[in-house]
DNA sequence: ATTTCTCATTAAACTAGTTTAATAAGTGGT
DNA sequence: ACCACTTATTAAACTAGTTTAATGAGAAAT
C-alpha cells in the first residue's frame, strides 16, 4: 500500500495519523484477467487505485468498440463520470490484465473528506488531475492527426504496445483497426 | 452578484457570514466587445464567473483557429489547464460579447478554500463539474459525427447561433465553415 | 449611394479515413 | 500434431470531410 500512500502524498502535506486514517479505507483486491468490474446499466460507487495490472475503460456503440481509455500502474480509476453523476454507466471496465488494486467506496471517501480539510484537498487536488488529463486528451483529439496521435502515445506510452493487442490501441486513438495499419505503413516506408 | 451567490450555494450548503466572506474577494469588471482577456503566452490567475456577455475560448495552430469553448452567462470559465498548471498559455480568450463577470485571483482563491472546508469543497465540486463537461465533450467527440454534433449543438445551446458567427460554431464543432455549410446543405434537403 | 468588409455558400479536386472481404500469421486447447 | 480462434495486414470501393477559389449577400463606413 506504499505506492498508494507515496501517490497521495506527492498531492497533499498531511501527518502520518491522518493519512493512516484514510489509507484504512482502501481494501486490496485482485482480479483475474477476463474480469468486469463494471458492465452498462451497473452502478459504480468504487475509486481504484492501481497496483498491478491493466484495465481496458470503454464502451460498445453500434456494436463498435471505443477504447477510452487504457489504465495501467500508478492511475486512479473508475468511471468517473456514472461515479460523479451517480447514474449507470455505459461503459465496460473489463481487466485486461491480472490486477491489484486498492478500493474505496463512495461512502468512505465522503467520510474521509468529512474527515479531514487536507483530504477534502487531496479530492479536489486528484479531480484537478483528472481534469487536466481529461484537457489533454480532448486538445490532442483536437488538433493532431491520427497519425501524430499514434506517434505521440507510441512515445509517451511504449508499454502499451507490449501489453495490449493493436486493435484496443487503435479504437483508443479513434479508428479502426485497418486505419492503424494503413498508418503503420506509411510510416514504415518512409 | 446574487447570479454568484445562487450558484455557489447549488453545489454547498454554507452559512450566510461564511459565503459573504467569500464573496468579497469576487471582484466585478467589465470588458468591451474585442478585448482579450488572455492571449498565447501570457499567464493567467483569475477566475471568472459570467454575470453577462459571451467569451470565446480558442488556440490559433497553423495559422488556423480552434475554439474549444464558447461561454455565456452562468459559466466559471478561465484557462483552466494553464491556471491549474502555472504555465503560460497558448490559447487566446477573447470578449464576443460586452462582458459583466467576478473575478477572483487565485491568490483569494486559495484563501477562501483555507478559511472554510465548505469552499474547499465547493473547489472540489466545481472542478467535478469542469471534468464532466470536458468528459461529456471528449465523448461526443468520439463517438458523434459531426452532424449529429451539430444538431445536438442546435438542440442545447440554440442560442449560440444568434450571437455567435457561423464560422465560429463551426471551429467549435470541430470543423471549416466550408463543411458544416456542406452538412447544412444536407440537413435542408432531406 | 457606393464602396468595403465580413460572412456564408457553392463547386471541384483531393485526402485520410471508412467498410467489407480475403489472406496470412500466431497462439492455445485437445 | 492438428484444428479453431484471434489478430494483423492488404486490397478495393466508398465517404465525409478537406483545400482553394469564386460567388453572393448583408452590414458598416464614408
Amino acid at each position: 500500500m506504499n505506492d498508494l500512500k507515496d501517490t497521495i502524498l506527492s498531492f497533499i502535506s498531511i501527518n502520518n495519523v491522518d493519512i493512516d486514517f484514510g489509507l484504512q479505507f482502501f481494501k486490496e483486491e485482485s482480479f483475474k484477467k477476463g474480469t468486469f468490474l463494471l458492465k452498462p446499466n451497473e452502478y459504480i460507487d468504487t475509486f481504484y487505485f492501481i497496483s498491478n495490472g491493466c484495465v481496458s475503460y470503454y464502451t460498445i456503440e453500434d456494436g463498435k468498440t471505443q477504447v477510452m481509455e487504457l489504465f495501467t500502474e500508478g492511475y486512479f480509476f473508475t468511471d468517473l463520470y456514472a461515479y460523479i453523476e451517480e447514474i449507470p454507466s455505459n461503459a465496460y471496465l473489463e481487466v485486461l490484465e491480472d490486477l491489484k488494486v486498492y478500493a474505496i467506496s463512495k461512502e468512505d471517501q465522503q467520510k474521509i473528506f468529512d474527515y479531514s480539510h487536507e483530504f477534502e484537498r487531496f479530492g479536489r487536488l486528484s479531480m484537478q488531475r483528472a481534469f487536466v488529463n481529461n484537457f489533454r486528451r480532448i486538445n490532442e483529439l483536437r488538433s493532431l492527426s491520427n497519425q501524430e496521435r499514434y506517434l505521440q502515445l507510441l512515445e509517451k506510452r511504449p508499454d502499451l504496445f507490449q501489453r495490449v493487442p493493436q486493435y484496443l490501441i487503435a479504437s483508443y486513438l479513434g479508428l479502426t483497426p485497418v486505419g492503424l495499419s494503413k498508418i503503420r505503413k506509411r510510416l514504415s516506408q518512409v
